[in-house]
DNA sequence: GTGATCTGGCACCGGTCAGTGTCAGTTTGT
DNA sequence: ACAAACTGACACTGACCGGTGCCAGATCAC
């Protein structure tokens, strides 16, 4: 992004190259579906609503994406991967230790949800029953967080000891355990304090963790 | 919601009174809406498509329901009662054996996903995202299969040892890995045999009983 | 049989929204 | 300065759909 015109036929303006404007345009209205996906949900947003949101006319908005369900695409994906990191990141904190790293990974974790509701309304609300496509979305990105599972408690369980479809099941399962332990948390009128929902998931994880080991 | 007559003033038509024929069409039109949702989505299912479906005119859906979202709502309910209904009699199969009472449990779960696949698709998917009045539904029939799981495992844990809310939680985390389990697996191409799948869920529901139990 | 009641089919209205086009005004390169 | 490129605002079309009204024919009560 460095030199604005390398093989771009377009002018700069206000000091940018067009490929860059363009990039910009489609970063904001990321954002602005990020906003109003996450606020007033999918279903009742309108084109115009991003884009008065975004600051930008409807002509920008197909510019950078076919119709608003590219859009819901691109805002989950940004969602997820920022939730994903998040949560690794947190893991990595403890180090070699798992149960510092389990407890590292839900902190994380809910934190995140807690911080800002817009991310788990649109990574596990908004986004599922809109159609085959985001579905598929939907499912890769599930998978990625049960992998993402299985690399943090991946040192502690006996690989030989267990089918891979069941410690990927199990996986599944976890993600799902704390997963609705989220949605009723924020969902609720006078939630928890947040060491009471991570202890809870805890208890949950180390319980299936202490299946799996070598012990 | 719309008022059903409450006197029998009409005449009665190929057998049937007034208040039963407003019945069956209502109930026509919540069978239609299983299907049409559990199928094509909620989304972009239309009031025509319900009522052609249901072999009923438009006039017939505002007889019933104010608009789709109450139908909608009227689906949920009836799939999410039925559901629970079926592992409840699941788990009464057990007898007074803990392990069966579960095993029976997670078998009529998953048995009653895989005869049906509209029922996790209205009851996991569709109701999500839609608007507050549902979301407010979706809590209380997520709190209710709480409730049923503290009543399947309830004998078994020491309830003086725990607070409430952990306990809560904790049943909330298990209904939320049972579901996910479920949707995976319905979702999946080619998908593990229920056995399988059944084992696994055991896995995490006995593993998490182990913490819990008097033992 | 006859009139009242009920049913299904259809047409219509009004609103919303996706998607496209236009155009005047601004910024840039020369 | 001037033309080309770019931007933002708005108008317009066409489709869809929720909701209402109307009517011709079927069914019932008497």
């Amino acid at each position: 992004m460095s030199s604005p015109r390398l093989d771009e036929t377009g002018r700069t303006y206000r000091g940018a190259g067009p490929r860059q404007r363009q990039e910009e345009r489609r970063a904001r209205l990321v954002d602005a579906a990020v906003e109003v996906f996450g606020t007033s949900g999918y279903r009742s947003a309108t084109v115009e609503k991003i884009c008065a949101t975004a600051g930008l006319t409807k002509r920008y908005f197909y510019e950078s994406f076919d119709d608003s369900e590219a859009l819901l695409l691109a805002a989950y994906a940004s969602v997820t991967d920022r939730l994903r990191d998040s949560v690794l990141r947190g893991a990595g904190d403890g180090g070699a230790d798992l149960d510092a790293r389990v407890r590292g990974a839900l902190t994380a974790f809910f934190r995140s949800v807690a911080d800002d509701p817009r991310i788990p309304r649109i990574a596990f609300q908004e986004v599922l029953g809109v159609g085959p496509e985001v579905d598929i979305a939907y499912r890769r990105v599930t998978r990625s967080f049960v992998d993402a599972v299985l690399v943090v408690i991946g040192p502690a369980v006996d690989r030989t000891a267990f089918p891979d479809f069941h410690l990927r099941t199990l996986a599944t399962g976890l993600v799902g355990a704390v997963l609705m332990i989220a949605q009723q948390w924020v969902l609720s009128e006078n939630p928890q304090p947040i060491e009471a929902v991570i202890a809870s998931a805890h208890t949950i994880l180390s319980a299936v963790l202490g299946e799996l080991g070598p012990t």
